[in-house]
RNA sequence: AGGAGUGUAGCUCAGGUGGUAGAGCAACGCACUUUUAAUGCGUAGGUCCUGGGUUCGAAUCCCAGCACUCCUACCA
């Protein structure tokens, strides 16, 4: 046995010990269905002082344990919070010395009479205890929880039990989705899923992560974007959808990218991108007033104000404004890309001038606003604006200097559609880069003009949540496996 | 990919200039029937991330590597 092997089995041999003893008692130490639990927060809510005869029964994790000789507390949390259950050697007499084997970790249902201590703490004083997980592994320090935060990653399981303020972030991203569902069905909106696998990755220009299938013998790709099976479906008659699911980027990793991320697209038939408009600002601000105290939120440093109306700027003007160069004028922005070190030498003017604005612009828009028309060049999938062939009705919205949502009213002329992608295909190195004919032909058969929206949910959730890295707002974020 | 930082007991963290490794919590033992991070007394617990190097001597200094965090780069 080496030393590591027996340092593990010294930490935990208290536990191994007690396992064993709990199962000479002939108690199985992993219980099984218990009924009728109740969530300790409704126990605390309908208790009445001075009314005898108030039972309770909940079931949770032991985080705390207070051991006075013949009397112990326990703090029990279960997912609505925690319940004090108290443990009297004159109740229990005869499970007493099984009382006196649960520790911290171990998952237990209890009952009784509901009472109140001196100190005034909503207590269940239990007559039956039983014993449901028994916990093998000793809980974090119960002050600080668990704080490093690569274990905190890892080990999400822990993380959401011993910090409590971790299992409430999960829980506002869960009723902040529920709500924009209802927002989207209440609109007409229907509910679509769409390949996760595709055999063209389209729809954004990111790099894919590529995958295979066996029988078939072909090469798929784990999709970047839905965008045109949810335009395809525009084509088949579908007025309004939407899809909540995720998209794949095999590119880097940072506090707002996760390889794997949530992006709500939606599409709507005769509409264009200010209706888009409208309707970011109508859902962003109702989840606000819902999930955030006084219409605003605190982002790191930033203090985020969301009245309305939200700032509509073009494009242009804001370059100009904080970037101070003309995009009409292209050797000016040129010559701001030299002095910001921005490479730029035998790159398109389109790509100088994004690059030129996400150096200047993008840090500075931390009041919600919608940036709009951009270079048609940027924007091979948005329709262009009538009187002005170079720019596309296109906008993105930038919240505490992320970028938030992506939009535009939907190209839906093929021929435009088909020589765009050729242009694409040109500049693009990536050997994956191919065309998607059938979605060509599906635009050939004819596709409703519309507005189509992007919103990056989890990065919406840090916004409403004031989480500043994207792995506090996922569950399990990628993370390179633990050393060997 | 580049820069900065972190890595010490199960957990949370201390360890100026190199000299036998520290605390709190958790664990174990004893006491305690109203505790709230219970308390008091006692015991035990270490590959100081890994591998090299300098040195009489390294948690500490140097080099390389690993993991994580932050910033930058990449990212329609």
């Amino acid at each position: 046995m080496n030393m590591e092997h027996q340092k593990m089995s010294n930490i935990e041999q208290a536990r191994e010990d007690k396992l064993r003893a709990i199962k000479q008692m002939g108690i199985d130490p992993y219980g099984g269905r218990y009924e009728i639990a109740e969530a300790s927060a409704e126990v605390k809510a309908r208790y009445k002082d001075n009314e005898e005869g108030q039972k309770a029964r909940c079931a949770g994790r032991i985080v705390l344990l207070r051991d006075i000789g013949k009397l112990i507390f326990i703090t029990l949390r279960d997912s609505s919070g925690t319940i004090q259950i108290g443990l009297s050697k004159s109740l229990l007499e005869a499970q007493w010395k099984f009382m006196k084997l649960l520790e911290a970790g171990d998952i237990i249902g209890a009952a009784g009479q509901l009472g109140k201590t001196k100190t005034g703490e909503i207590t269940i004083w239990a007559d039956e205890v039983v014993l449901l997980s028994k916990s093998m592994l000793p809980p974090p320090e119960k002050w600080h929880g668990l704080a490093d935060i690569d274990l905190r990653y890892r080990q999400r399981y822990v993380d959401l039990w011993a910090n409590p303020e971790v299992m409430e972030r999960f829980k506002k991203r869960a009723a902040i989705l529920r709500t924009i569902r209802e927002f989207l069905t209440g609109r007409g909106f229907m509910e679509v899923e769409t390949p996760m696998m595709q055999t063209i990755a389209g729809g954004a220009a990111a790099k894919p992560f590529i995958t295979h299938h066996n029988t078939l013998d072909l090469d798929l790709f784990l999709r970047i974007a839905p965008e045109l099976f949810l335009k395809r479906l525009l084509v088949g008659g579908m007025e309004k959808v939407f899809e909540i699911n995720r998209n794949f980027r095999n590119e880097g990793l940072s506090t707002r990218h996760n390889p794997e991320f949530t992006m709500l697209e939606l599409y709507e038939a005769y509409a264009d991108y200010n209706v888009m408009m409208d309707l970011t600002e109508e859902l962003i601000c109702l989840l606000v007033d819902k999930y955030c105290t006084g219409g605003k939120v605190q982002f790191g440093e930033m203090a985020v104000d969301f009245e309305r109306p939200w700032r509509r700027a073009i494009y242009a003007q804001l370059l100009k404004e904080y970037g101070g160069c003309d995009i009409e004028n292209i050797q000016s922005v040129r010559a701001k890309a030299t002095e910001l070190g921005i490479e730029h030498k035998n790159m398109d003017d389109a790509v100088v001038i994004n690059g030129v604005f996400e150096a200047t612009v993008e840090k500075n828009l931390i009041k919600p606003t919608f940036v709009k028309d951009y270079p048609a060049a940027l924007c091979p999938l948005t329709k262009r604006k009538k009187d002005r062939p170079g720019i596309a009705e296109r906008f993105e919205l930038y919240i505490a200097g992320m970028e938030l949502a992506n939009a535009y009213t939907e190209l839906n002329d093929p021929a435009v559609q088909e020589e765009n992608f050729r242009l694409q295909l040109k500049g693009q190195h990536e050997t994956m880069a191919k065309m998607d004919e059938d979605f060509v032909t599906a635009l050939k058969y004819g596709m409703p003009p519309a507005g189509g929206l992007g919103i990056g949910i989890d990065r919406l959730i840090m916004i409403l949540t004031g989480a500043t890295s994207i792995r506090d707002v996922v569950l399990f974020p990628l993370l390179k496996p633990a050393k060997p």
